[in-house]
DNA sequence: TCTAGGCATGGGTGCCTATATCT
DNA sequence: AGATATAGGCACCCATGCCT
């Protein structure tokens, strides 16, 4: 998805071209007061409207069929969240299945257990193969028909024949009949895999095929969302141990897939909610694969295959090369819209370079390099801003975050901030607290940027999070001295 | 009103202690 | 000598954005 939310970044995601000499937002007024720079105005606004056309016809698909598939009008569906878009293709549901629609009522918020998340073993890894669950959390819920009609409230006697139990907590649902969220989630999974067929043997570039895709991409973004639906408190579908009990059951159910992969002798290196990342080993898969078949009635799929992955001591970030040569980084900095360019840049570098030549020698010394540029401020200024999102009434913040102060200044020279605004900011040479030397990105010269800040707590962070796992610590990453250099003391 | 919980991380805040400075 | 100010270290909390 795309981190920093302009109309470029947008352009580039869907791959058009952007044709008009960028402006400034800042320097429009004083363009305006020329005919040249009128001109430069035109041409840049109407780059930018056809750069919204052209997104438009990018979604227009996708959106058409989400808003068919829930029943909210096309205008409402984008801007629409999630919770209203599973709630809206629920009661859609209940009409067709004769049930009535709950009113919402307002509860108090409990928060419950979620997923297991493995300690990963860090270090870099060769020939390690990604098995994921297909869409765990839904078929789990309609394995264990856990629906809001099926819940059968502690205290309730009944014969334990007659209900599954959820382990650890101790939920219990009906077998029989069918609950509300089993019949919405079949209908969901039957309608993808019946569009799924369907794209078989039509052309990708067709228009059939595109209407296609886009039904089944929606379908799936709705199903995946009726696990989060349910455990969400404004929902009229909300029962709390509904999404206890689908995590509880999540939960066993990766264990017992950890256990007997390493009964069967698979190497366990990492796992995630509904993934184990495995030393691959074909057959050792295939039987894996067989086994949670058979005996979790679930389907496991390997996702992907990596040649080398590289953990390091942090669970939910990694960064794996695949035969392909592609890389995928994982919730580290460098996929990190709070983090500069520069540090993400670098970062991406020293990466590449290890999971290319499996060893980080050559990184280190690249590393070396490009940390001494941004040191003497061979940098682009537009790679030192740091972005972050304002989520709150500027007032309610209770501390001065830097980029709280940033908002600040802006509202101070009659911009206006609020939740959901994305503020720019730079950090400037001076004394004190960084609040006091945070500045909106737009007003900061080259000369004022503390490049020292930049090396310290954005890039040197971030390449050391790679590096330390192979020893490598601050000093060693400072530019060396030359040896003709030391001999002189 | 804007699906869930798990997790890492940076920087502010406030407390404690050691030391410096003042009365 | 005792009171007060200041600096540094530490634990904790706030805030954000990622992962599944």
């Amino acid at each position: 998805d795309i981190k920093i939310k302009t109309l470029e970044n947008l352009a580039s995601y869907i791959g058009a071209e952007i044709k008009a000499e960028p402006l400034e937002e800042t320097d429009i007024a004083a363009l305006w007061a020329t005919s040249e720079g009128r001109r430069r105005v035109l041409e840049y606004s109407a780059d930018r409207c056809r750069l919204v056309m052209e997104a438009f016809e990018e979604f227009i698909e996708y959106g058409c069929q989400l808003s068919n598939l829930v029943c909210i009008p096309l205008d409402h569906v984008c801007a629409a969240a999630v919770g209203f878009r599973v709630e809206s293709y629920l009661m859609k549901c209940s009409r067709l299945f004769g049930e009535l629609i709950p009113k919402r009522v307002e509860k108090p918020y409990r928060p419950y257990a979620g997923a297991i998340v493995l300690n990963p073993k860090p270090g870099l890894h060769e020939n390690i193969a990604v098995l994921d669950f297909r869409s765990m959390y839904p078929n789990i819920m309609m394995k264990y028909n856990v629906s809001p009609d099926t819940y059968v409230e502690p205290g309730v006697e009944i014969d334990p024949e007659d209900v599954y139990v959820a382990p650890e907590v101790g939920h219990r649902f009906l077998k029989k009949p069918d609950g509300f969220y089993r019949e919405a989630l079949r209908r969901l999974l039957e309608a993808r895999a019946e569009v799924r067929q369907r794209l078989e043997g039509l052309s990708p570039e067709s228009a059939e095929y595109r209407v296609l895709d886009a039904r089944q991409k929606a379908i799936k973004v709705v199903t995946n969302a009726v696990y989060g639906y349910a455990g969400w408190i404004g929902a009229r579908w909300y029962r709390r141990p509904i999404a206890e009990a689908t995590t509880a059951w999540g939960r066993e159910t990766l264990r017992k897939t950890i256990e007997y992969a390493r009964s069967i002798g698979l190497d366990i290196i990492y796992g995630d909610t509904d993934s184990i990342f495995v030393r691959y080993n074909e057959d050792k898969v295939e039987k894996l694969i067989r086994y949670v078949a058979e005996h979790e009635g679930l389907e496991i799929k390997p996702d992907a295959i990596y040649v080398r992955i590289l953990f390091t001591e942090a669970k939910k970030r990694y960064a794996g090369i695949l035969s392909d040569g592609r890389i995928d980084i994982v919730g580290l900095e460098a996929v990190r819209g709070d983090w500069c360019e520069a540090a993400r840049r670098i970062q991406r570098e020293v990466v590449k370079i290890i999971l290319e030549t499996g060893s980080p020698d050559k990184a280190v010394e690249k590393a070396r390099g490009l940390i001494a540029e941004v040191k003497a401020g061979k940098v682009p200024l537009r790679e030192l801003v740091i972005w972050k999102a304002i989520t709150r009434p500027i007032e309610e913040y209770k501390v001065r975050a830097p980029h709280v102060e940033a908002a600040k200044r802006l509202i101070k020279m009659g911009w206006e901030v609020g939740p959901g605004d994305k503020v720019g900011f730079m950090i400037v040479k001076g004394s004190g607290k960084l609040y006091d030397r945070v500045r909106p990105y737009q007003f900061v010269k080259r000369e004022d940027v503390d490049y020292s800040y930049y090396v310290e707590n954005q890039v040197m962070p971030a390449v050391l999070r790679v590096l330390r796992v192979f020893d490598y610590d601050r000093e060693s990453l400072e530019t060396v001295r030359q040896r003709g250099q030391m001999r002189l003391f």
